[in-house]
RNA sequence: UCCCGAGUAGCUCAGCUGGUAGAGCAGCCGGCUGUUAACCGGCGGGUCGGGGGUUCGAGUCCCUCCUCGGGAGCCA
């Protein structure tokens, strides 16, 4: 019996007899010679299969394989420019492990509704592969980035009692005799905790929002990293984005060529993401608008065509910080120097990617924290724990959220969320 | 929730001011020794999203419901 090898260790076989098991992506064959291209999972490889060269019942089974059926493929491993990957297998025998009959993707074109209602299968396709390498490429990049600056790791729940901001629709669930429990949609608040204890700590994991979002950038289920840094400023907390955000890009542009190339990303412009990054205050943001014909008043939110024009002519990634207090959430520290405000900024990715990151200082004040808690009609109960932070040894700290599939959609230049991750859960898809 | 748009062959779509449905690809059969979404010839394939209405006649016009897509709001 040959040895069975993964499809990337072929180089190292050239000129051996191998075997290789694989899915079938297409067949071609021209009467007395066929050729076969299998993936699995490490690369693909061309199979060759001269009619003359073998047995006519080998020769029939080559020839009448199917489209993703698993297949055992022995012969000799060849070096070949005709071929792509420059290694051929000249095919000698095969068996098929799996069947596969009429299967729904064909190498031609469909719709989106179409895929995603086969999404356990499209993810076979070349594409998908492409991101979902260059997605773990990206959160290994995360890890690695916390990990060697000696952040820890804090797993924050996923089901909890308290709401974790004003803002946001949150999915319900009951929760034995303690009442409603909901799907955290931030681990923040947790991690604050946390970050008293040991300084630089960071959660990850998956996030949920209940709101009818129907966008190209809404998922009702997403990955976030959420960083939290003690005796960290604002100003601190943006130079930590940005750096963390170039280091990201630099480590998928060097060790995800070959993904970024099958999916015809421009990477001159991924290479002109370096720190610093520019940054524009709110209140300047509303003066720059409204010279370019916008209607924004001072106090209310960017709607999506302000943001764009913000981004607009820039080819790195922006910051707008320090918001008003009313357009923002309870726990952004109130900025000393314009009340109004809070210390907080976006991430605003360019070519149309929209915000990717969301961060401000906290606020360590227990009294204007309070403050805002009862202005925003929050249930006080329940933020006992998190006041308590501002009761045992307050502290400066800043902190914030980087959503991972908008960051995917950017790097990949993809139009969609919804293919950076393996099965997107949105408003009106739950399956598969 | 609101505003647009789309549902016609397995897939992607065309079908004009109403006259009873068409292409490309896929599939199947045949041909070709180097193909790269191969190519050439042939064949089969449809309750036109559901229901109701107008009309001699509806894929086409009207009403209604369903499903999906995009955008707004909200945010990562």
């Amino acid at each position: 019996m040959l040895t069975r090898h993964w499809i990337s260790e072929l180089p190292a076989h050239v000129g051996q007899r191998v075997a290789v098991h694989g899915w079938v992506m297409t067949t071609r064959s021209s009467g007395r010679i066929a050729f076969v291209v299998v993936r699995d999972g490490t690369g693909s490889l061309q199979g060759v299969i001269g009619k003359a060269d073998v047995a006519p019942e080998v020769w029939e089974r080559f020839t009448s394989l199917t489209q993703e059926a698993c297949v055992r493929l022995e012969g000799s491993a060849r070096a070949d420019a005709r071929s792509p990957g420059g290694v051929e297998l000249s095919v000698t025998d095969l068996s098929v492990l799996g069947s596969s009959a009429d299967f729904p993707i064909t190498p031609k074109e469909h719709g989106t509704a179409f895929l995603m209602e086969r999404r356990h299968l499209w993810l076979r396709s070349r594409r998908q592969i492409a991101i979902m390498r260059v997605r773990d490429e990206i959160i290994k990049a995360i890890r690695d980035f916390f990990y060697d600056r000696g952040f820890a790791l804090v797993d924050t729940p996923i089901l909890t009692g308290s709401i974790g901001e004003s803002a946001g629709t949150l999915f319900e669930t009951e929760y034995f005799d303690l009442g409603k429990a909901y799907l955290a949609q931030t681990g923040q608040l947790y991690l604050e905790s946390a970050c008293a204890a040991l300084g630089k700590v960071y959660c990850f994991g998956p996030t949920f929002r209940a709101e009818k979002s129907k966008t190209r950038r809404h998922l009702t289920e997403f990955w976030m990293v959420e960083p939290e840094v003690a005796f960290s400023t604002s100003d601190d907390n943006m130079r930590l984005q940005e750096e963390f955000i170039a280091y990201i890009v630099a480590r998928v542009l060097d060790r995800r060529k070959e993904e970024l190339k099958e999916l015809e990303r421009d990477t001159s412009k991924l290479e002109a993401i370096t720190a610093p990054f520019p940054r524009v205050s709110y209140t300047e943001a509303v003066a720059q608008l409204r010279t370019k014909g916008s209607s924004i008043e001072w106090g209310s939110d960017f709607g999506a065509e302000d943001e764009s024009r913000l981004v607009e002519g820039r080819d790195k990634p922006v910051f707008i910080f320090n918001y008003p207090k009313s357009a923002k959430a309870f726990y952004m520290k109130e900025n000393p120097d314009d009340p109004r405000t809070v210390l907080c900024n976006d991430c605003l990715a360019p070519e149309g990617y929209g915000e990717i990151i969301g961060g401000s200082q906290r606020e360590d004040d227990h009294d204007k924290l309070l403050a805002r808690i009862r202005h925003d009609g929050l249930a006080e109960e329940a933020y006992g724990w998190y006041l308590d932070l501002r009761r045992y040894g307050t502290f400066v700290h800043s902190g914030f959220g980087l959503g991972v599939e908008r960051t995917v959609a950017w790097v990949t230049g993809s139009p969609h969320i919804r293919e950076m991750i393996a099965f997107p859960r949105m408003m009106y898809r739950l399956y598969p």
